[in-house]
DNA sequence: CGGTATCCCCCAGGATACTG
DNA sequence: CAGTATCCTGGGGGATACCG
């Protein structure tokens, strides 16, 4: 099911582990899937609005600017018409992949192991 | 910030990548927290609150239930006055670890990188 | 100690409509 | 195409009180 994520009540910082700060990166819903699909390569907006089948124009804008603004990920705009925009992972969201890479790893044995949670 | 999870409305699945399996285990709230303290050693109660600064009584209830039913985690009941339940990492939570430990380094290495996100 | 029961707040995010 | 604006909701999860 889809996975939202919200702050808690008190705003203050709960992860008082080393999970913190990337966890504050993959945390949103879709986020993680985001980053996944983008490491395959540049992508334009409508084409990962495909990708993230389900997703609300309106997330994956919040989600972009969230991950552009966290330098995970690099936002251009091509001279084109009608416009298009390219989204790609910067040097930092590149860094990502390998423990998406592990999680999705995980999730395979998972699957393989028992086809069902 | 803590992060809370949410479903979506739909109830559906957005998750259409490899992501799936892993991400709805490691999806709740305090989760990959929690699973990482007790990567360390099977642990109390007691000290997993203390552990998991800030989360209630409930929510650690609801998580370890939640790990517990998808068994990812191990209850134990020790017969001892006051009673004392230890949890620990089932063989399919210990393969979740190296995941866990993937986020973490590359939360480390962008603390590392600009001591802020 | 190791929970359960209640109450209620809150905002992530969906739906829909509109724009440059 | 690539968004932005507005409205609304549901369930995550905090706070508190209580139990075996």
């Amino acid at each position: 099911m889809a996975l939202k994520m919200r702050k808690n009540q008190s705003g203050d910082v709960p992860y008082n582990c080393p999970l913190s700060e990337c966890m504050a990166i993959l945390g949103g819903a879709w986020t993680t899937n985001l980053i996944w699909f983008l490491s395959g390569g540049p992508r334009r907006f409508s084409e990962l609005k495909n990708d993230l089948e389900g997703i609300s124009a309106k997330m994956l804008t919040t989600r972009l600017k969230e991950l552009e603004s966290k330098m995970v990920v690099d936002r251009k705009v091509l001279p084109t018409s009608p416009p298009s925009v390219e989204y790609s992972l910067t040097e930092l969201g590149t860094e990502l992949v390998p423990a998406i890479n592990a999680i999705v790893e995980v999730g395979h044995k998972i699957k393989v192991r028992n086809g069902k949670l």
